[in-house]
RNA sequence: GGGCGCGUAGCUCAGUUGGUUCAGAGCACCUGGUUUACACCCAGGGGGUCAGGGGUUCGAAUCCCUUCGCGCCCACCA
């Protein structure tokens, strides 16, 4: 088989990934080995690949795939979220398309077309997923609405409620008039508006006073039902006990007093509106005020609206502000800036509503979750500092709301017989419920039909809180094999913004139902952001194609693009040109790979600087692969990464491929070629995590024709010891070499020509490289000597001198001035250690270890000194 | 308003317990180099008062105080 010089990603991809598939690499079955575990957070089952997925799943692979190799039972879950809210909303702008309105189905009619969308359009990012490389158990695929998965949710719930921790609550709620749910508090997002501050006259009662009230929305006067002064106000004393006329509706309304009131903010009267605001219901219930609420669910006005019935609040808010003015009520309009609650799926403003909902009481539950993060460390955060953002939200954790105004997710399992607020029971169907009202009630006579479920679903967190042990059946069946043997997982991946959301409610949900942390890890990854620092997001039009980009760049180049700056937790500014860079890298290996296969093997003695620069490299790895544990270790991946890179760009490729590299047109020896490919082939396993596909490629054309010998499947190189005094010596030969190509350069010596290099070595250091600095440097002959060479150039290796030999005029005045500046150098570097060592305090504080480097420094450069004025005297 | 974090080279960022060449990496930039794997390349180079100021210390990018600038989270005054 022939190696195409060009290195074609579409095809080799595709290739190896249905290799995988048909061989099944990436199934998992318990076994004897350890368990790895990695649940995916489930993208949105509508969703599309976006460079937030890309880079979230490329990590999840990498660690996959590491693990894979090092001999674990890799078991990476994948699966997708039925997104409630965000879900729904598509499929009801879908039937409008249609022309069909979703009031008009009924619950059943719409989940048919549900699940028709699902089925047509769901779970389209999983495909992306695979052009990403993931290597996900696919047989495992999981949907948050799948039957078993509903079930676990529906059996927590009742588990809960029999505990007395789900309860049915009226309560201020955040509506979103658009979707026409509520919204959990972490689905409101606050934006700053600029917006007026209304000041409206109200008349008092029985005199011809008015009072002011100051207000963002002059809308809601129709609903007022007191209005309030502080009890200190000096200026309203006088009205204690009076009552107010709001304006235009003529209602009357108490004019109250309470501390809650800010004296210093607008003009100190508050109208209260309790329908309406959570501060104002708070006060409502204090002084046992009326509630009015005057919005339909669409945030239209209803009949308290007046002759603005039917319309939307804000054409209102305009409209009434004019009539208000006209009548002489509003007397001053003032420009106000203040932060207004939208809806993170829908966008339009939430509306405060107050409802019945249901709601999980979480303080208790909290509590274990909170030990594990912050005491006990059984869950740990990566990088640590998200650990005082999730001490601050669990310690003020509130109730939450997990009951939504949709079709789309669980049913609540809660069924009504009767008008009054507890007529209720809660089962997992409707027998099961019957059963209960007869119980409850002591009356047999309720059937089935007078049954009826409420129509509310869950949140659908309520479901992703138990993905990592429902997907593995933990709920249903607690003492399942898979269960046992895969759970806790071992690391999770996501993004900051759902650690409340998702990796906080998972956390709680592992101790309650299980008793066990659900992972262990959590690496939290950044945002990806634009060049700009800003967010990625198609209004902006500033995120790239997914696809397009694995196209332009392959699936390889992506990832380490990607990967490349991209620390754990930080944002990263996504730039196409690391994606180049990642390509580039591939490239750069897939050369080494043809060098190395394109030369010719012959049956002869293997040179001694081969055998030298080989048993360097192979001590270079392993020093780099301890580098690249700690790195894993710490979850530091894109360093892991970078000394991967590094290893690979200029360790391999321009150091040792260089050294062994045979003259032109001859042939390598066996034993040195044999070598190449082995350090190659370690290479590749360590690369293989972050670019599967090239790495793949390259180790089949290595003689691995079986598929029992895929990489993919094979082992993480192990660690030995090596001979570590190779790394000094070559460090100090490369100096050598850097000082030769300097000379070359500075002296316009072409490379071709070759010279003689005599050196004196004062610093002993050891002779081995000779060859390998001959070959690199083409150097015709090493010579040792005592004394200096006149007619050379000379430059200096720490306290080694070295003269080059060439066929050129030597300009002393020139050689003189550089040797004369790097002694001037070298005296000042001494008088500054000097002054160090003759500090008493020093000698006596520094710890023994910083003493003695100091010392050698001090001698080092007297050393040095020592050459630079033996040469001077020779040249002068 | 409360809390957390950040500011290091043109850009993106490492820098762990204050102490070995600790002032670094990658990219970008500049100079030179094409017959012999790769111009998606090779060899070299310049570039930072570690945001400003003060303090502790034998010693500070690192610890403390302060000023300025930036980001995030939480709560939210009508």
């Amino acid at each position: 088989m022939g190696i195409p010089s060009k290195y074609n990603a579409t095809a080799v991809e595709k290739k190896w990934y249905d290799y995988w598939m048909e061989h099944k690499f990436f199934n998992s079955k318990p076994d004897h080995r350890t368990p790895y575990t990695i649940v995916i957070p489930p993208p949105n089952v509508t969703g599309v690949l976006h460079m937030g997925h890309m880079l979230n799943n490329t990590i999840q692979d990498v660690l996959i795939r590491r693990a894979r190799l090092q001999g674990k039972n890799a078991c990476w879950v994948p699966g997708t979220d039925h997104a409630s809210i965000a879900t729904e909303a598509k499929v009801v702008a879908k039937l409008k398309e249609n022309g069909i309105d979703k009031n008009d189905l009924t619950r059943e009619e719409f989940m048919a077309h549900a699940w028709d969308w699902t089925n047509e359009y769901g779970g389209v990012i999983l495909n992306q997923l695979q052009k990403l490389g993931c290597s996900c158990d696919w047989d495992r695929t999981k949907f948050t609405l799948d039957t078993d998965l509903s079930e676990s949710v529906i059996s927590v719930f009742i588990d809960l409620y029999n505990k007395g921790l789900i309860y049915r609550g009226f309560r201020m709620v955040n509506w979103d008039p658009k979707a026409q749910t509520t919204l959990s508090d972490e689905e409101v997002l606050y934006e700053e508006r600029q917006g007026n501050l209304y000041h409206i006259q109200y008349a008092v009662k029985g005199t011809d006073q008015r009072l002011t009230v100051a207000t963002t929305r002059p809308e809601t006067i129709l609903g007022d039902s007191a209005i309030c002064v502080h009890p200190d106000d000096e200026r309203f004393k006088h009205l204690k006990g009076k009552m107010a006329i709001v304006p235009l509706c003529n209602r009357v309304i108490p004019i109250i007093q309470d501390s809650y009131v800010d004296m210093e903010f607008g003009t100190g009267c508050l109208k209260v509106t309790p329908a309406h605001d959570e501060n104002d219901k708070i006060l409502g219930d204090k002084h046992q005020l009326e509630v009015i609420d005057i919005f339909n669910p669409d945030a239209t006005l209803n009949s308290y609206g007046l002759h603005y019935q039917g319309k939307d609040r804000f054409v209102v808010r305009k409209e009434i502000s004019k009539e208000l003015k006209a009548k002489g009520y509003l007397v001053k309009t003032e420009p106000h800036l203040h932060k207004v609650g939208t809806s993170e799926r829908t966008k339009v403003v939430i509306e405060p509503r107050l409802s019945d909902q249901w709601f999980l009481k979480m303080e208790d539950l909290a509590k274990p979750a909170i030990e594990a993060v912050l005491k006990t460390e059984t869950v740990k955060l990566f990088p640590r500092k998200f650990n005082n953002t999730y001490r601050h939200w669990m310690e003020n954790i509130r109730d939450w709301n997990i009951s939504r105004q949709l079709y789309w997710g669980q049913q609540i399992p809660a069924y009504y017989f009767g008008d009054g607020k507890a007529d209720f029971v809660v089962a997992k169907s409707k027998e099961e419920a019957l059963k209960l009202v007869h119980q409850k009630t002591n009356n047999s006579s309720f059937k089935i039909e007078n049954l009826r479920q409420d129509s509310d679903v869950l949140d659908t967190w309520f479901s992703s809180w138990l993905w990592p042990i429902s997907v593995f059946d933990g709920i249903r069946n607690p003492n399942n094999k898979e269960f046992n043997y895969y759970y806790p997982t071992n690391d999770l991946v996501t993004g900051p913004d759902i650690l409340f959301f998702w990796v906080a409610r998972m956390v709680i949900a592992g101790f309650e139902f299980k008793g066990q942390r659900p992972f262990e890890n959590v690496y939290l990854t950044g945002l990806v952001r634009d060049k700009k620092g800003r967010k990625m997001s198609k209004s902006l039009g500033n995120s790239p194609n997914a696809l397009k980009l694995i196209e332009d760049f392959g699936a390889d180049g992506v990832r380490v693009g990607l990967l490349l700056s991209s620390a754990a937790g930080n944002d990263l500014l996504f730039d196409q040109a690391l994606c180049h860079q990642g390509k580039a890298f591939g490239n750069k290996i897939w050369n080494a790979f043809r060098l190395i296969e394109g030369w010719e093997v012959s049956d002869i003695e293997q040179p001694d600087y081969a055998a030298i620069a080989i048993d360097w490299y192979a001590a270079k790895f392993q020093k780099v692969l301890a580098e690249i544990e700690d790195h894993f270790s710490k979850y530091r991946l894109s360093d892991a990464l970078m000394a991967i890179y590094k290893l690979v760009w200029d360790d391999f490729c321009s150091w040792l491929l260089e050294m062994i590299k045979p003259a032109y047109a001859a042939p390598i020896d066996k034993k040195t070629h044999k070598a190449a490919v082995y350090l190659l082939e370690q290479n590749l396993k360590v690369l293989h995590p972050f670019m599967p596909f090239l790495t793949e490629e390259i180790w089949h054309f290595l003689d691995k024709r079986n598929p029992e010998e895929s990489l993919v499947i094979s082992t993480w190189p192990q660690k030995i010891s090596t001979d570590v005094t190779l790394l000094d010596d070559f460090e100090f030969a490369a100096e050598v070499v850097s000082g030769i190509r300097n000379l070359r350069k500075e002296k316009q010596i072409p490379f071709k020509t070759a010279v003689e290099l005599h050196i004196i070595n004062k610093a002993l250091c050891s002779q081995k490289f000779d060859g390998l600095i001959s070959k690199l440097g083409n150097i015709s002959q090493i010579k040792y000597t005592e004394a200096s060479v006149d007619k050379a150039f000379s430059f200096r290796v720490q306290s080694n001198e070295y003269f080059l030999l060439a066929d050129i005029d030597i300009d002393f005045e020139a050689e003189l001035a550089k040797i004369k500046a790097e002694l001037d150098y070298t005296k000042g570097f001494l008088i500054s250690v000097q002054k160090k060592l003759s500090n008493e305090r020093f000698i006596s504080n520094a710890p023994v270890k910083v003493v003695a480097s100091e010392k050698k420094k001090e001698a080092d450069a007297l050393a040095k000194i020592e050459t630079l004025e033996a040469s001077l005297n020779n040249l002068t």
